[in-house]
DNA sequence: GTTCTTCTCGGCGATTTTCGCCAAAAGTAT
DNA sequence: ATACTTTTGGCGAAAATCGCCGAGAAGAAC
């Protein structure tokens, strides 16, 4: 289970540390995509075969599942995590998620996601203000 | 079941002793996340399992349902009560509940919550207010 | 084909941060 | 008063982060 929120610094070389905490959970290869909301998913490669093939499930008949399978697959890159816990971010992606500088992981479930600091923290408090009405929403369903 | 209120402080490494009743009922391996109403939920680490995985029930499809598991998840860290029975706060999460020199653990179930301690005293003075009505409610209900 | 330039990528190592442990201080019980 | 538990400060070892250097590949110019 990935879990918290870590800010890193992306170098002159746009690599990225991976939070050491992730490090063991990810292990060497992954795979880093469009995600949702303006970031970027990183998944390692045994949870991203999983959900590659539920794309492919999908099909290619309807325009707009071509359209998913396009965005997630095309905007995907393999890639390792180098002997001092750094990743390499292809420029394409890191434009999509607008890096700059600053970055934020953060765990979520199954996969790592990357964000700008700024988009990050605009996020997080839209968030933290609709917590109470979800939190009702969610004793409905018994999580508290 | 965890019972009770008591004070402690935060030193200058954000770490915090764990009110020694509730040593025993938590165990070694916990995690900490956000909470409602500005304080943190401390969960010991089977109980979270549980949750996490009601939270993960509800899938990344919908925007809200995304938002609540970003504030649920990334909003926590697994951490480890050290051997003189401290917990390391991580910064992001000091933040949130706006944790100063002196804050408040109260017993809840099956959780600890975590309060600036002014902010407890605050609520919990509201909420005795509000005790006449609450006992009309919980006398329909039955409790009494 | 050879040489020179550019870019990528791995790794070293200095600085900073984290974390486990020891021990003083404060508090409780006998 | 004494022994025991709990809380909290602080030191030091270990680990993580991140800038920097340089080897090697790829490509361009001659």
């Amino acid at each position: 289970m990935l879990l918290g929120e870590y800010t890193h610094t992306v170098d002159e070389k746009n690599r990225i540390s991976l939070p050491s905490k992730f490090r063991k959970e990810v292990g060497k290869k992954i795979v880093i995509t469009h995600g949702l909301d303006t970031c970027l998913f990183l998944y390692p490669l045994k949870e991203w075969a999983k959900i590659a093939s539920k794309l492919s499930e999908l099909g290619m008949g309807q325009a707009d599942t071509r359209g998913f399978n396009r965005f997630m697959l095309a905007g995907a890159v393999e890639a390792d995590v180098d002997g001092t816990g750094r990743i390499l971010i292809p420029d394409f992606l890191k434009e999509f998620a607008d890096l700059k500088n600053k970055v934020v992981f953060t765990g979520v479930h199954n996969r790592v996601e990357i964000w700008n600091e700024k988009n990050w923290k605009e996020y997080k408090s839209r968030i933290e203000k609709q917590a109470d009405r979800m939190a009702e929403k969610l004793g409905e369903i018994g999580v508290f």
